[in-house]
Parts: structure tokens; C-alpha cells; sequence
DNA sequence: GTATAACTACTACAACATTAGTAGCTGGCG
DNA sequence: CGCCAGCTACTAATGTTGTAGTAGTTATAC
């Protein structure tokens, strides 16, 4: 299944799995940008039609919950950057993630202890 | 500067960044989707438009140049992916990438020597 | 019971993305 | 010289995104 936001979809996903479970006016407050309350409605509603969240009835209103994971989308959007951008290479990414200024070296003595973990603690 | 290129502009930026440059028919033919060749050209000329290539003279035909690096738009859009879907952590993204059943023991080697080097040659 | 604030449904519309057709130019082959 | 293949320019139809207004419903506060 291709997984695939738009810029403003995925404002909107990524609250909904910061809170796990939103109402449109839980999603609305927590935007960075100030949208009319019918617009988030409307982004909510596209997102439920191509089948990323459903909704149930809370008293009056309606509680959006996403059907997909962070983890899939994140999964998705990386594989779609690696082949198209670094050439089929996750190295090549890493090199560029690795070296960008902005890691601080905590950070990085963390990801090797990652990367120590998932090479003696065999591949699953 | 906000560079952000659609999907099928991606898919040129592609063919461009692979091979330097290339006129409108070296692009289509390299495209897995097979494409009216006007329909390349479009897609180059909004492109050029955004000031994402240009063009010269050769013969009769033009030839595409690049003007945005491969690399740049690694950086960019690695970091909105961050930014959106990795909570901005650069870590949750490479735990994922670490976790990917694709990469190799011998993949994985080389990152730690390449987090190696950057933790001991000092940050820049 | 009725007013009201909050909420949804429906509609709209401009901008952009995607794909491609048609017309018209041009350089080289015969 | 004249034709043709290949190329660009212009145009266009169709779909998607992004934003929001208006109308109508309903829970609840009084």
C-alpha cells in the first residue's frame, strides 16, 4: 500500500500521533498555523477518504484516530528519499544524517551504541 | 531557500542528477513510466521555471542542467521528514534505518566507521 | 423549552500537478 | 530545393491540494 501525505496531511497526522487520538479542535489548536476550523475538517475528512484515519462519535463531535503508524509512514517516506534522492543507498543517507552539523555528540556516541547493539544482537 | 519537488519532478531530478544533464528524450527514455515526450518537456520546463535547472542550446534540441545538487535536496528533505514524522529527532530516524532487515552486517560496519571518524575528527 | 456555542455537511474556488495534443520551426538527407 | 523527423511553444483538460464560507444540527445551560 502506497503511503503518501501531503504537506498539510501530514501537519495533521503527525498531531494525531502525538496525542494518539484527536477531535478537530484538539488537532486545530495544536497547529502551527492558524486554520479555520472548517479547514482542518476538511484535511481530517480527505485523510479518513484515502483510508489514514476513521472517526467515531464522541457526544457531538468527532474523535479522529489514525489507522497508520508513524513507524509506516516514516518507513515509507525513507525508502521513496533513499531511492530516489540517494541513489538506492541508506549509507549515503546516513552520511549526510551523520554528518549534518546540527548532531550534537551525545547524540552520536548514542547511535553507535544503536548500531553496536544491532550488530551483535544479530539481525531480526 | 525551500526546495521541494513533486513527485514526478523528483523522478526527472533523477535522471538529471545520474547523469549530469540530458536533453528532454535521454530523460523520457530513462523514466520507468513511459511518457509523451511533451509531457517531459513540461515537466522540465516547470522545473526550470522554479529555477530548480536550466537549459542550453545544442543543435536544435536543449540540453537540461541541473541546477539544485542531489545533495542539497537530501538535506532538505531529510530534514522536513525529521522535523514532521521523526518528532525531530534525527535518532528515532536512524533507529529506524538501523532496524531495516535490508542493510547488511557489512552496511552497518561502515556506518559505525563512519560515526567513528566523526566523533573523533572533531565536529564541522 | 429555547437560545447558543460548537460541531458537521455541503459547496466553492484558486492554485498547482499531471498528462498530452496540436502547430509550427529547423537542420540535414536525398 | 524540398521533405521529414525531431524538436520546442503554446494550449488544455482533468485531478488534487489548500483554504474556507454557509447552512443546518444538537447538546447543554438556564
Amino acid at each position: 500500500m502506497r503511503i503518501a501525505f501531503t504537506d498539510r496531511e501530514l501537519d495533521v497526522m503527525s498531531v494525531l500521533w502525538d496525542l494518539g487520538d484527536a477531535t478537530v479542535a484538539e488537532v486545530r489548536e495544536r497547529l502551527s498555523d492558524k486554520l479555520a476550523y472548517t479547514t482542518v475538517l476538511t484535511v481530517l475528512r480527505t485523510l479518513e477518504q484515502k483510508g489514514y484515519v476513521e472517526h467515531t462519535g464522541e457526544g457531538r463531535a468527532h474523535r479522529y484516530h489514525p489507522l497508520v503508524q508513524r513507524e509506516a509512514a516514516g518507513r515509507n517516506a525513507l525508502r521513496r528519499l533513499v531511492d530516489k534522492v540517494f541513489q538506492g543507498s541508506p549509507e549515503l543517507l546516513m552520511t549526510h544524517l551523520v554528518s549534518d552539523k546540527n548532531l550534537s555528540d551525545e547524540e552520536l556516541r548514542r547511535l553507535r551504541r544503536l548500531l553496536e547493539t544491532r550488530l551483535k544482537g544479530g539481525a531480526k
